[in-house]
DNA sequence: CAATCTCGTGAGTAAAGAAA
DNA sequence: TTTCTTTACTCACGAGATTG
């Protein structure tokens, strides 16, 4: 661990032992091992957090927006164009970054060859997909294997089931929640709006809402959301960690509190003990899932 | 010695079934 | 009706087994 984070890694570690005395049991870790596991998990969960705050606040090439550019990368990309006051293409590029994802070999080989149209003009930006989302599906169908390119392509490790075929209803769906001429902004106020300014509730509203948006599971859905508010482009925050649907989360959920709960009643004892730790609610979930894998090693996530 | 097939694994989404 | 669990399905990949 690094020096700079062993202070806040005791400070976690005091947390969670106070927490199990004062507030309830966790059997997960009762024993150091476990304990320290967790600690470092946590810590890496914010480490990873806050990469994308800085990125949000960062410098960026101006070659990252441009998907001829072997240099492209959608989150880079999205950021730019927010900057630019594009705020629809912003979020068309988070949308299309949780999408794909990063290939281990392939990077972003993917969304650049889609977004950039094969190198075609016009490209498949927010303002021609939105227009006609039918046209986009059909390039989809008819330019699959000019995207693919074996093993220098693919989905990224959250999307591994995804599939080419696939990506045109998902799209279409997509553009049906967002509704436009609706813009991205007004659909991401008006939730706000909706439960007065409450970053959580806002969250929570929207959460439920893009559940239902095709291949958006909830994996896509719950880090889409919480990218937009990580960059700053909507005040909002996880509410909880929506263990409902989940396998690993939940998993290591129930290995910490105990196997005996349900989703919705491990949400609410780890929204307290989030509070304790100040930590957020996905620094939550991405600990819980990654712990629960090897839970009295430590071991970096890698993927 | 390849090339191909066949599981098993891992971590997603969707839908059906069960429970509250 | 909503929530939760279970089951099925998807896709890439690697290890072994099978085939040529």
């Amino acid at each position: 661990m690094r020096p700079r984070d062993l202070d806040r890694a005791s400070a976690i570690d005091k947390a969670l032992t106070e927490y199990s005395i004062d507030s309830r049991n966790l059997p997960g870790i009762s024993r150091p091992e476990e304990r320290h596991a967790l600690v470092e998990q946590i810590i890496e969960s914010l480490r990873r957090v806050e990469f994308a705050r800085r990125l949000g606040e960062s410098d960026i090439s101006p070659r990252r927006g441009d998907p001829a550019d072997a240099m492209f990368d959608p989150l880079r990309a999205a950021i730019l164009r927010m900057r630019q006051g594009e705020t629809d293409e912003a979020y068309w590029l988070v949308y299309l970054f949780i999408y794909f994802g990063r290939h281990p070999v392939g990077g972003w080989s993917y969304v650049r060859r889609i977004y950039g149209a094969l190198g075609a003009r016009p490209w498949w930006t927010w303002a021609e997909v939105a227009v006609n989302p039918a046209q986009f599906c059909e390039w989809m169908l008819d330019h699959q294997a000019d995207i693919r390119d074996g093993a220098r392509s693919g989905f990224g490790n959250h999307r591994k089931y995804e599939s080419l075929r696939k990506v045109g209803d998902g799209v279409e769906s997509y553009v049906r929640w967002v509704a436009p001429p609706r813009a991205h902004d007004e659909l991401f106020a008006a939730a706000r709006e909706r439960h007065n300014g409450d970053p959580r509730a806002a969250f929570g509203y929207l959460y439920k809402s893009l559940l239902r948006v095709d291949r958006f599971g909830r994996v896509a859905t719950f880090d889409y959301l919480c990218m937009v508010g990580k960059l700053g482009f909507s005040q909002i925050e996880p509410d909880t960690p929506h263990l409902g649907g989940a396998t690993g989360p939940l998993r290591g959920a129930r290995l910490l509190v105990g196997a005996d709960m349900s989703p919705s009643q491990l949400d609410q004892i780890l929204l307290d003990l989030g509070a304790k730790l100040g930590v957020g609610m996905q620094v939550i979930e991405d600990s819980l899932c990654n712990w629960q894998k090897s839970p009295n090693r430590f071991r970096p996530f890698r993927g």
